[in-house]
DNA sequence: CCGACGTCCTGCTAGC
DNA sequence: TGCTAGCAGGACGTCG
């Protein structure tokens, strides 16, 4: 679902839209699908439920951030410590901020009124991969980021990403997909990002000379950038804040062309779906060296 | 350290 | 037309 370029368009969205209001109250949020970490600990589910729904209501969204797949929504108050709130989208998460009168999705699972209640910020998640945290202190913030997220992949440094490609063998692909090596690539953005890298997959991540090592990160840029100008890929699920798909579905290059032409050499597209991770990776062998 | 595989869920679609 | 198996953009855990 959404990866790195789907969540900034979600954010870039949203944030006009939140940034500077407040949180009148929480209309709804389930239980199922909220952990929050204060100095108590972890604490999951009804606990959780209790104390989001007692803390939110009334506090200003002074930021929304995103790191990798991850938005953060920082509220204004208990200084020098603002809370947080998290919202990772999973495969199947929509968020937006709709009129409050818009009859409501399926599968809603939070629903916060703004300011005089006019409008609402709203999470949708048919398939609940979706998580929803929240966090009391900056420290448990940073915990959370330090544990599960490396460097956001717009604007990682070349010599960073050269120091965690030479530190491991696996193959590109999974290391590209691993979320503390890189945050925000996802199944889709590897498969392309590979191919405009002119690298196989499978390749294993400590064999890249410095050539290749360029044309790697160049293309993690140039790809994330590319797509979050066509405010991301819509294949089945993902539409922007404002409920409309994205359009760089359309200017893919590997991913879901099985069989299809390259566009560069016009040999068929591979689609492994065994090998790394068990999910599909599409490929060209003829382009992309060292298969 | 690494890869393979199972798990959490629901909904859509390809194929019989 | 109708049913069902398989598959899906993510992330985490376990096992060998």
């Amino acid at each position: 679902m959404p990866e790195l370029p789907e969540v900034e368009t979600i954010v870039r969205g949203i944030r006009p839209a939140i940034v500077g209001r407040r949180i009148d109250r929480v209309i709804y949020a389930a239980a199922s699908m909220i952990r929050c970490d204060d100095a108590n600990g972890s604490c999951e589910h009804d606990e959780a439920v209790g104390r989001i729904t007692a803390v939110l209501a009334g506090r200003q969204v002074r930021q929304l951030d995103r790191v990798g797949k991850w938005m953060f929504f920082r509220l204004e108050g208990s200084l020098p410590s603002p809370d947080t709130l998290v919202i990772h989208l999973g495969m199947t998460g929509r968020l937006g901020v709709v009129p409050a009168s818009r009859d409501l999705p399926p599968h809603c699972h939070l629903r916060l009124a703004l300011d005089d209640g006019q409008e609402e910020l709203r999470f949708a998640d048919p398939r609940r991969f979706g998580e929803l945290h929240f966090f009391d202190a900056d420290r448990f913030r940073n915990a959370f980021e330090s544990d599960r997220l490396g460097p956001d992949a717009i604007g990682l440094r070349r010599s960073r990403l050269a120091a965690a490609l030479a530190r491991t063998g696996r193959r590109l692909k999974v290391v590209l997909l691993d979320q503390r090596v890189i945050a925000g690539i996802g199944n889709i953005y590897a498969d392309e990002i590979l191919f405009a890298a002119r690298l196989s997959p499978f390749r294993p991540a400590d064999s890249l000379d410095a050539a290749e090592l360029h044309r790697l990160h160049a293309a993690i840029g140039s790809v994330l950038r590319r797509a979050i100008r066509h405010q991301g890929t819509s294949i089945r699920d993902y539409v922007t804040s404002h409920g409309l798909p994205g359009e760089f579905q359309n200017q893919l290059s590997v991913y879901g062309r099985v069989n299809l032409p390259c566009r560069r050499c016009t040999q068929p597209i591979q689609l492994a779906t065994t090998a790394v991770t068990g999910r599909s990776t599409y490929w060209c062998p003829t382009c992309q060296e060292g298969g």
